[in-house]
DNA sequence: GGGACGTTTCGCCGGATGACGAAATCTCCG
DNA sequence: CGGAGATTTCGTCATCCGGCGAAACGTCCC
């Protein structure tokens, strides 16, 4: 009984982190997986320097957020993927239905901006259109298993050391996790795999982030590349 | 930004109903997979019929709770299978880091009762010594890929069959996926297969529940099933 | 040294929320 | 029909919590 009476009050402790609007705001915005000072994250909600610092306090605390002080500046970030992972899925449980009517919307899409493609990151990996087309086209080649679960291939652990970022099992992270897309409605590759193959991607220059936001965009290298060692066809990224 | 600004406001809506111990405590109640009663949960909670009506009305309202009206019962369980997941992932990272001191308890466990395995049901899979044991076996046996991942192997696909409990991919659920157990640290199965698991183990006799609570215990049957079929020693669940 | 800047501490205020009990509803069953 | 039991509605109360600004504290840099 008293095990059960921690167990409880901590998943309660836990959820009242987030039930705060600034504080879910914090957390969102530290989602792009960069480590924000106190002042930044106090400007992005529009609270007073001293509310924020309040409430970093408590998610510091609670486990939530790592901080790292230098001099004046006091930068956090989330504390691990574990905790990135979990904020992803209440995100994705809480978003709103989002029956997408295919009116305007879809059409100026389409219509717009050339080599675009909807893409953000998630924390340390890729999201968005662009994640799950990438997603999409590894299970196509065989490199990912998603029929019976959620697992990189012998193909796939082969295809990313071809690609030069060998993957080593580390730690109690999976290699491959599914990281369901609250956009999308659709899993995209997580875990150490997709956080070396978001790596990879910035540092190869086959994406660039844009803005202060996660959103990432598809360099013109980066559909050559994509088409290449996947079969992506450029148009899907636009 | 108005997008960003209902992520925000959702999350922090759907934390908020998890962020109250009274709720917690049904939330945790309601992971055994059945239906309560109003009044269960308001006893099992120690507050007041009233005060269990409002909250119920909360949980059922942000979609965590399905409720189901028989005459002058009120029934709600657990909307499906994704929130049983969430609550299981909060509670796992709330989880106390528990070091595990390796002194009496460990010893009194260990010459405890005969052929009782700490195992227990998380929603609608098992979970606990018994779930690590089943999981760890069948990964052990080729039918499982853990190394990669999480998902089942061809050879797993034709275990399930050949139980008499073949597996039909199903909407949107996984047919496998890890499921990190909060009080052994390492994922048990959990998904489509890891249901179908625990039904065939109830159905068939292999484990009994015990109790109201989640605990379930290994049947001689079970035992000489579990045997058979993945290798695994009885002494492993005792 | 001194000023600018980022962060923190403190005290206070107003709104939100969870708890209860009493009484009203509703359903079942004799 | 009428009583028993389950649930809900309503009013009230105490508490908690997030917000702010002012002032203190540290660090950086001129």
């Amino acid at each position: 009984m008293s095990s059960s009476e921690r167990v409880t009050s901590g998943l309660a402790a836990l959820a009242a982190l987030l039930a705060d609007e600034t504080r879910a705001r914090f957390c969102l915005a530290l989602l792009d997986g960069r480590a924000w000072t106190a002042g930044e994250l106090a400007r992005h909600a529009g609270v007073a320097p001293s509310t924020a610092s309040a409430h970093i306090d408590r998610l510091v605390g609670g486990g939530l957020l790592a901080e790292e002080r230098q001099g004046r500046h006091r930068y956090v970030r989330l504390a691990d993927a574990r905790v990135a992972h979990l904020i992803e899925d209440l995100a994705a449980q809480a978003a709103p239905e989002h029956g997408r009517p295919d009116g305007p919307p879809t059409l100026r899409a389409a219509s717009a901006a050339g080599a675009l493609a909807r893409g953000r990151t998630c924390y340390d990996h890729l999201a968005g259109r662009l994640g799950i087309a990438v997603t999409e086209a590894m299970t196509a080649r065989g490199l990912l298993r998603q029929d019976t679960g959620f697992a990189l291939t012998d193909a796939g652990l082969r295809w990313f050391a071809d690609l030069g970022a060998p993957l080593a099992p580390s730690g109690r992270r999976p290699l491959a996790r599914g990281c369901l897309d609250w956009t999308e409605r659709r899993p995209h590759l997580a875990g150490l795999a997709g956080a070396a193959l978001c790596r990879h991607a910035l540092e190869a220059g086959w994406c660039v982030r844009i803005g202060s936001a996660r959103a990432v965009k598809v360099t013109p290298e980066g559909e050559r590349a994509l088409a290449e060692l996947l079969g992506l066809p450029a148009a899907t990224l636009r």
